[in-house]
DNA sequence: GTCCAGGGTTCGT
DNA sequence: ACGAACCATGGA
């Protein structure tokens, strides 16, 4: 099985993802800071709270006292560090001039920018780098890590930036890798979350009626 | 009550 | 370079 064939396989079995939802790149982006340990409906509710308060835009954001924007924060958890997070990345975004000066960056150089931001580490920067501004960069998450690790693939122990490198490096040849890199990690989130949890690491966890995913895709560690 | 979520990021060693 | 500590809601 190469990276390919498991792509394959994901897309065969749950189709089209549609990932990232966000009507605007900086949707995206407050997402992408407010959904680190959180699930993703609680980051809705948060997202529509900002959207009804009409707060949904960069230098709105700035000024917001964080407190104020902390209570618009309370279902996603961990809000007041993610007020201070969401801030601190919205005074970095408008001092860089917001997306149509961003933009023009070469994607290793805007990575690097992203990562300078307090409160952006690697997978955050990676889903804004893929899914905000659609560069081909692979995103790595503790579920591709726990997948591939189970198909054999990988060691399970290899640093973020090293198996980032080693999926794009797998991928290299293919003809729309920011679609592909998009689905793809959309695809492993959606398998994992439904059908392969850390807790029960068995074959019913991981079935999808008839066929059998987890047997094709991983056995138990 | 417990565990997990589209756990990652920061900080100390 | 690696591990520990941190944040703190909602649903199963």
């Amino acid at each position: 099985m190469t990276f390919n064939d498991i792509y394959k396989r994901l897309f065969k079995e749950y189709g089209q993802q549609h990932w990232w939802p966000g009507d605007t790149p900086f949707e995206v982006m407050v997402g992408a800071v407010l959904t680190q340990n959180t699930s993703w409906k609680n980051v809705e509710a948060a997202l529509s709270n900002i959207k009804q308060h009409e707060l949904l835009d960069c230098k709105k954001l700035i000024a917001l006292p964080s407190n104020q924007l902390a209570k618009l924060l309370r279902p996603v958890g961990y809000f007041n560090v993610k007020a201070q997070r969401l801030q601190s990345y919205c005074r970095w975004y408008d001092g860089a001039g917001q997306f149509s000066k961003l933009r023009k960056l070469d994607t290793v150089v805007l990575r690097q920018r992203l990562l300078s931001v307090h409160g952006v580490g690697p997978e955050t920067a990676d889903d804004i780098t893929l899914y905000a501004f659609e560069r081909d960069v692979f995103v790595i998450d503790a579920y591709t890590r726990r997948l591939f690790c189970r198909l054999g693939m990988i060691d399970g122990t290899e640093s973020y930036e090293r198996l980032r490198e080693l999926f794009e490096s797998k991928l290299r040849r293919s003809v729309d890798k920011v679609t592909l890199f998009k689905e793809y990690h959309a695809l492993i989130v959606h398998h994992a979350k439904h059908f392969c949890t850390a807790r029960k690491p068995k074959c019913s966890d991981c079935c999808l009626q008839s066929v059998c995913l987890y047997e094709e895709l991983g056995k138990p560690a």
